[in-house]
RNA sequence: GCCGCCUUAGCUCAGUUGGUUAGAGCGCUAGAAUGUGGAUCUAGAGGUCCCCUGUUCGAUUCAGGGAGGCGGUACCA
């Protein structure tokens, strides 16, 4: 007697850091998006897409001392031996783009694409390892007008999303001005500089005491771990945390900017950081000359940026108000997009200069953030108008019926179920959401007429109905038409004619 | 990676000072009502109490290890 095998069943499981999209994300990104581009569009920028996969050395991803490419990214070695690596951003595959194609291409290039990217970390709160971006670059363009183009860009395509004036604000700077201060007061060492900069990018994070004691020694977290900081001397950390400590409202000035770099002290003439408040300052009457006030785009100089790849001018996008997740708890938001002057990055294929500018939308993060605030648009779509099987013989005639009104514009479907019972078809439609259920039995099919159920209206009346008998004999919703009238009569419901005119 | 919390039914969670039949709400299935979705009532199905090892007469409960989840922090090119 054999003994029963077990058979093996995988577990069914997500990776960790991905996640599947139901309908209404699925539609709501569609949105999110669909929006976006109608401003990148209007701003004069055309799409191109770029594939998921690039070889690892296009994306510049090994790690310095192995022939191994970056754990961040994920990796795969194709038939011929060569990594390919997953994008983790938009950008480089761009550079490598337009490396590829810098004689068809007509500069300045004025380009946008939304996609998926891939990145091989631990995932947070509204951070995941599959995750929607949606960048715009201008490539060959060097003024800084291109740049200030960018932040306004921005600007328009947070309010386009519905995100009110006041609720976010788009934060520039330049690395420029970042690299002549750190240079001026003795940063030198690349671990060290790095070290300095994202020690100011976590301002929002955890104010400007975590800022210092991450300048000093270091700084213990909430679950008691350490973080060894920069080691900066506190004769440095006192100016610096009060130049970008500073509430940056109010109205940028060079003059203003000049009198709090003065308080560094080893500060001295710097062209870097000349040439970098020169740049802030154009950009500043350019977007101020159009009309966009502190409000909504402030030049701010703890705004940093991790990416090692910027030159020149900086910027950010971030949510001012306080994000909840579906558990009700706080979460930390942080910008919602970002991006920069990237000088080099072409560069590093053809050998000639090729200076861009551009910008990265985290669409996954920003519709989390959206979701949470019920800022979504309402995405819901009526289920399919539901023609019941009353008798098998039919079913020609039924879906005849279904046909008719898809030809009308009209969601429709014959119940696929099984159709013994009546109740089931309807507590189907009814689950769908339908508006309508179309009922022709051998009695109606005698007189010419089918039954439409009006589900919405139904449920509407019903809520005054507490008795089954009533509830059943009333039919509420329920009128009967001549078969002829099908589409018509359906068209008329409301729930239809709202979609057929949305 | 490091720190903390968590893991019991499809879901959200009780509970067992270590004891024989492990519970609730919601959901699901069926019936009351076989041609009418809701509400109501009745019944039913559904469990490796995350896994392994140890302690014990006995472990879902205790100990050690592991996995997974959540949160913080680091990293985020």
């Amino acid at each position: 007697m054999a003994k029963k095998q077990k058979k093996f069943r995988p577990k069914a499981r997500l990776p960790r850091g991905f996640g599947d999209r139901s309908p209404a994300d699925i539609r709501a990104t569609d949105q999110m998006v669909a929006k976006i581009r109608e401003v990148y569009e209007r701003y004069g920028f055309d799409p191109v897409e770029t594939p998921f996969f690039e070889y690892t050395d296009a994306m510049g991803k090994f790690l310095p001392d192995t022939d191994r490419p970056n754990a961040g990214v994920f990796s795969l070695q194709d038939d011929d031996d060569q990594w390919m690596s997953l994008r983790y951003d938009l950008t480089a595959p761009l550079a490598r783009h337009v490396a590829q194609n810098v004689n068809e291409i007509n500069m300045p290039y004025r380009t946008y694409r939304q996609g998926w990217v891939f990145r091989n970390e631990k995932p947070g709160p509204g951070r995941f390892r599959q995750f929607m971006q949606f960048d715009a670059d201008i490539v060959g363009a060097p003024g800084v007008a291109a740049d200030a183009e960018m932040a306004m860009m921005m600007a328009d395509t947070m309010e386009a999303l519905g995100i009110k004036r006041g609720d976010y604000v788009i934060r520039v700077n330049n690395r420029k001005v970042l690299d002549g201060v750190l240079e001026a007061i003795g940063v030198v060492d690349e671990g060290q500089k790095l070290t300095v900069l994202r020690a100011i990018d976590k301002l929002d994070k955890f104010g400007i005491e975590g800022v210092k004691l991450l300048l000093g020694k270091g700084r213990k977290d909430e679950s008691g771990d350490f973080t060894e900081g920069a080691g900066l001397d506190v004769t440095v950390i006192g100016p610096l945390a009060y130049l970008f400590g500073n509430d940056w409202q109010k109205a940028f000035s060079i003059d203003i900017f000049k009198k709090y770099l003065n308080k560094i002290p080893m500060l001295t003439q710097s062209p870097l950081i000349e040439n970098g408040l020169m740049e802030l300052e154009n950009v500043r009457k350019l977007v101020r000359n159009v009309g966009y006030g502190s409000d909504r785009i402030r030049i701010d100089p703890s705004c940093v940026r991790g990416l090692e790849y910027y030159t020149g001018m900086v910027y950010e996008a971030e949510l001012t108000f306080d994000v909840t997740n579906e558990k009700g708890q706080k979460v930390q938001f942080g910008s919602v997009g970002g991006g920069g002057r990237y000088d080099g990055l072409v560069q590093r294929f053809t050998g000639q200069p090729v200076p861009a500018t551009g910008f990265s939308i985290g669409v996954s993060r920003l519709m989390t953030a959206l979701k949470n605030l019920g800022k979504l648009e309402d995405t819901e779509m009526p289920g399919p108008v539901v023609v019941c099987v009353m008798d098998r013989d039919q079913v020609g005639e039924y879906q005849k019926m279904v046909s008719e009104l898809r030809a009308a514009g009209i969601r429709a479907e014959m119940y696929q179920g099984n159709p013994k019972n009546f109740g089931k078809q309807l507590q189907y439609a009814d689950r769908r959401d339908s508006p309508a259920a179309i009922i022709q039995g051998s009695d109606e099919r005698a007189r010419g007429i089918i039954q439409i159920k009006d589900l919405h209206e139904g449920k509407r009346a019903a809520a005054a109905i507490a008795d089954n008998e009533t509830w059943k004999s009333e039919r509420p919703g329920q009128f009967e038409c001549d078969r002829s009238q099908l589409v018509e009569q359906v068209k008329n419901l409301t729930a239809v004619k709202n979609w057929l005119e949305r």
